[in-house]
RNA sequence: GUGGUCGUAGCUCAGCUCGGUUAGAGCACCUGGUUGUGGUCCAGGAUGUCGGGGGUUCAAAUCCCCUCGGUCACCCCA
């Protein structure tokens, strides 16, 4: 490659079409999905005070470690949002619409991390979040949403990954229990483990390393740690789930990054492409976040989808394709350009794609650059057009030939070559 | 943040091991064959700071060091 003088910063890249059509698209499905489920569009900004995020757990590295920060010229200490559930359970808090609350979003999100296949610094995601019921037919609502979503995109190989963390005391004798069992084995433990369990035993249960698996193997499970009501909710969300024939493995070792997360929390991973960021999407309950930020205590859940990583799935299962040309029409003239530029902006104005050739070329190159468009039809003006008010209408894809027409005809002659 | 690997034309890559005339191929692009017709074919053409900097050498795409970037994995997560 040549070195061009600027480039994408690390970790990011120019989406250009048909990528950015594409892209486009799945945010069409995406907002019709959550639209007919009642959910309406927040759009918040891409940049809080950091107060906000840091709400999201110390412990996770999207906090300490991996968040744009700066200072903006009031001096105020300002982070570009790591993920958006923050800010929109913010925006909650700001504006207490009544609950239940139904938002979705879809935006990009910012991590300072080394980039990889499925992992940039600047990166899209959609999702929803669901305020104020407790109920568990609201989780999986939220998660149907989601399925619902990939199967429209197409896809069909991913997996429901499904756990629950309990509520927040069931969660501190779990961790209890983990603690004691990993400290018990810590000689077999790997180093970087070690360091985790001293911060976050729960994210031990999330290692690769094959020394770790063993270990893991053998430690107690969340499930056995539920506390009654935990589980009733636990068993009411899977009772859903079958009733609307979503199907999901339990996970007892899904702990999911962020701290927020108590009780249902699930991950989408896609079995189809070969990559250690196969997660396309997760989510969970919240029920402690709002009150953290500030607000009445009010139990939230909802899930978040990456969309470089759904259009990864996509690419492997050569589902969701992007589109193929962006015209339907494209304007020849040798005579000077003149009447292309009259004839392209009639069609136009009619609604039509089109575009044209520019500089006057010749009728070769013309014809190339029309059959390079991918447009279907070129629409011919030379001499004998010109000096006799026709227009030559060529069909470029299929058998019907090419046929001149008046002018005033051209629309006519398309809308039948067209259908 | 750690480790592996790779940077040569717009794209995909050869050349590098063992330094030596004007750095190559395919695709794409442009022109012509076909002064009114693309998608096939034929002929010709244009295109490179060999990622960047420094060093060794009579001589560096090739050897050494540094650096930047891509990529993959760990970590983390979507």
């Amino acid at each position: 490659m040549a070195s061009p003088t600027f480039r994408a910063p690390k970790g990011t890249r120019d989406i250009m079409w048909p990528d950015a059509a594409r892209w486009r698209a799945l945010g069409q499905v995406f907002a019709q999905t959550v639209e007919e489920a009642g959910y309406t569009q927040v759009i918040p900004p891409m940049f809080e005070n950091i107060e906000v995020f840091k709400r999201l757990g110390d412990a996770t590295d999207v906090v300490s470690k991996e968040m744009y920060d700066f200072e903006d010229k009031g001096g105020r200490h300002m982070a570009l949002r790591p993920e958006q559930t923050a800010s929109i359970v913010r925006a909650f808090v700001e504006h207490r619409p009544l609950i239940p609350w139904k938002a979705w979003y879809s935006g990009p999100n910012f991590r300072y991390e080394r980039a990889q296949k499925g992992r940039y610094r600047q990166f899209d995601q959609v999702g929803i979040e669901a305020l104020g019921p407790e109920d568990p037919h609201l989780d999986v609502e939220v998660i149907a949403l989601a399925w619902r979503f990939y199967q429209r995109l197409g896809l069909s190989q991913i997996t429901l990954m499904l756990n629950s963390l309990g509520s927040g005391d069931d969660r501190e004798r779990f961790i209890e229990a983990l603690q004691a069992h990993f400290a018990a084995h810590q000689n077999e433990l790997s180093e970087a483990s070690r360091t985790t369990l001293a911060v976050n035993p729960l994210r031990v249960l999330d290692s690769k390393r094959e020394q770790d698996q063993a270990i893991i193997d053998s430690a107690p499970k969340m499930l056995d740690f539920l506390s009654p009501e935990a589980a009733e909710h636990f068993e009411k969300v899977q009772q859903g789930l079958d009733a609307l024939d979503i199907p999901y493995t339990l996970n007892p070792r899904l702990v999911r990054g962020l701290d927020y997360y108590v009780r249902t929390t699930f991950e989408f991973i896609s079995d189809a492409f070969d990559a250690a960021q196969n997660a396309v999407g997760g989510g969970g309950r919240y029920d402690g976040l709002a009150e953290s930020l500030g607000g009445p205590a009010t139990p939230g859940v909802g899930f978040a989808l990456g969309v470089d990583r759904t259009l990864l799935a996509c690419d492997a299962e050569e589902t969701f394709p992007g589109p193929t040309n962006v015209v339907d029409l494209f304007v020849i003239d040798t005579t000077g350009g003149q009447a292309a530029l009259a004839l392209t902006a009639a069609l136009h104005e009619e609604g039509h794609r089109a575009d044209r050739s520019w500089d006057n070329r010749s009728m070769k190159a013309q014809m190339k650059a029309a059959d390079r468009s991918g447009a279907q039809i070129a629409l011919i003006i030379g001499e004998e057009e010109a000096a006799s008010d026709t227009v030559t209408v060529r069909d470029l894809r299929g058998q019907s030939g090419q046929t001149t027409v008046p002018r005033t005809q051209v629309n006519e002659t398309l809308r039948k070559m067209m259908r």
